[in-house]
DNA sequence: ATCATATTTAGCTAAACAGCTAAATATGAT
DNA sequence: ATCATATTTAGCTGTTTAGCTAAATATGAT
């Protein structure tokens, strides 16, 4: 039962979940795409994807300096996954980052990385909000 | 996307988890045999079953002193019950609680509650732990 | 080797939360 | 009406947790 109970805590934060779901639309996303999509420091968006690495729902990927995140294949949870899909597709909140999600996975992760630490040389790279 | 959370919120504790996988056992269970079943407070209990209830779970039914709670029928999230059980079924704690439940729901109800007010005046009334 | 930088870890703070006790509510029995 | 009692609500307390900043780690570029 604490397997269980470590998943549904992990999935029971709102940026967690949002993670989640942008996973089930992006096969791989980086460190820093999911920090652009929660609007929160890199930092923190670092210790949800380690939890939800940690109880099995996510794995990583290391590439150079860039670390990316995909659902972790061939696991037991498609079920709950299929159900949390369907629950929540059809939220505002869900079109939202889907919308945002198809912005930020245009850009060169190089060049978001740049803008996030406030290098908005090129107003032709900034994201709108 | 906030439904999903609140119902996921809800999930995540051990002591709702076991109410819930306690009555995909038991069609109705009453107050006073939840709170026989996770050894708390009946106002502990008390909390757990209405946050339940209010995400949509369980639905309830007075008769008399005693309020009797069941899962809500023709709900949607059906899939995700079904999730549940098969990941937490062979669990040592879900079989503890399956023995435990087989116990207190042979026991009438008002003998249950004066037992937990501690009247244990008949030793054949009083439940093993 | 040194510097720049993407990510992670450590430590802090404020908010959320699960347990408790005590008081309130509601219902059956006398 | 009064009393007993099952459940709920209110208020308190200690623990957990999600965010932050700062420091540490790891990797590519010069």
């Amino acid at each position: 039962m604490d397997n269980t109970l470590t998943l549904l805590k992990a999935l029971s934060d709102r940026n967690r979940l949002r993670i989640v779901l942008a996973l089930t639309q992006y096969e791989e996303l980086c460190a820093c795409q999911i920090t652009e999509l929660l609007q929160v420091r890199g930092a923190t968006a670092s210790r949800h994807l380690s939890q939800l690495t940690g109880c099995g729902l996510l794995q990583d990927r290391k590439e150079g300096r860039w670390v990316w995140f995909r659902l972790l294949e061939a696991n037991r949870h498609q079920p709950l996954l299929h159900w949390l899909h369907s629950n929540t597709a059809a939220s505002a909140e869900y079109r939202h980052d889907k919308q945002r999600l198809k912005q930020i996975t245009a850009m060169d992760p190089a060049a978001l990385c740049r803008q996030q630490r406030g290098e908005t040389c090129c107003p032709s790279e900034s994201l709108p909000l």
